[in-house]
DNA sequence: TGTGAAAGTATCATATCGTAACAATTCAAG
DNA sequence: CTTGAATTGTTACGATATGATACTTTCACA
């Protein structure tokens, strides 16, 4: 389970996901087969470089055939890890966190929010879309083994949840937060700016 | 301001915005002067790749000595059209859509969200943050010039409402469904995938 | 006036991407 | 059984981006 793969670019990591959530969907349609060329045109990935990186994982296709979506299924469910669930912690119950909340994660995913911290009396001690809200002064109480977690709390506390989060054994962080945050360089932080998507976005509509 | 600069790479137009944002805050702090190992610490971007960058624009600095701040943000406001307003609309006030409208985005930015559209009538012809709400139905009798649109629906209307929008001649959409929509290719579509994010960063805590 | 600091620039190695091409292989039709 | 069409797995190539390193230039400041 911890990697003999490692040769896998990071940009194809990133695609797995993708893949094994359309792949999933094809197979409730009852497809059994698929091309690259197909699954290029639902992903809106080129098919060469859809079966470059399935070819990372060896031949998992055949040629002139295409592939076999539930072999492929069960290949990305191994691979993905898909059986053994990852747990995950929210912090900061807003509007974003409350999103997250109400996403059904599991349906598809390995991972699941077993729980999530606020400082509003109005949401601490209940349960939102299933999941436990506890007083963010509780972190360290009730996080347990949870390995990563989902920060979607004001700017100006980040840093020191952060801190927190990195003295309770978090491996991971998806930080929504426009803060930088510092982390041990163990610590794997992916990070996410509403604003920065926009105002990106903006920026090539007008110069490109 | 339709430009001559087309040169500029893609990987470094992403990362204008969140240098303005910095030179922002440092600016309100009172700082004059910054230089490029400073500004690499605090946005974690390479310190040669933050030269090289601000080099594509000219030279934006004295050698020696290093940025003055406020020159460098007087700059990036031209450049970044910081200045003319750019007009977009939000569909969908979900969980997600609310984020966006409480999120105050004119302080740094050059986008004002200036109207929303849900068909829950518990939300239609309200106001959200200071945002009107209409009526999904609605959209094209009020949409008039809006340039982008953030895609916050469920999955399985964004198609639809794409259509709509590229129809009212959107320029721009960010979508946040899982859904991968089609559209002409002069349309710029930036996709921002909730659920895999977080696939994804467990993915990179397992193997990396 | 001299010196140290930092920009601007160049170069190199590495990674990734899209595109194209091609041989090998397999299915399916006849 | 044979043939042909389809599609993979793989390779090659050019473009783009990155991090490192290093060099020269220039400015600020003591």
């Amino acid at each position: 389970m911890y990697m003999d793969q490692n040769k896998i670019p990071k940009a194809t990591a990133k695609r797995l996901p993708l893949y094994y959530r359309f792949l999933n969907s094809l197979h409730l349609q009852g497809k059994t087969r698929v091309s690259s060329k197909e699954l290029s045109e639902s992903v809106k990935v080129d098919s060469a470089t859809i079966r470059r990186d399935f070819s990372y994982f060896g031949a998992l296709g055949k040629k002139g055939y295409g592939y076999n979506v539930e072999y492929l299924l069960n290949f990305f469910r191994k691979t993905l890890d898909q059986d053994e669930i990852t747990k995950v912690a929210l912090i900061g119950v807003g509007n974003l966190g409350t999103a997250f909340l109400h996403y059904n994660f599991t349906k598809n995913n390995n991972t699941k929010i077993e729980m999530a911290f606020d400082t509003d009396p109005g949401k601490v001690d209940h349960n939102i879309g299933g999941v436990p809200v506890y007083h963010i002064d509780d972190l360290e109480k009730y996080i347990g083994n949870v390995s990563a977690a989902i920060l979607t709390v004001p700017a100006h506390a980040a840093q020191a949840i952060t801190d927190r989060l990195v003295e309770c054994g978090i491996a991971g962080i998806l930080n929504f937060t426009p803060a930088r945050i510092a982390v041990p360089s163990n610590i794997r932080v992916h990070h996410i700016d509403l604003a920065i998507e926009l105002q990106s976005l903006v920026y090539f509509l007008k110069h490109y």
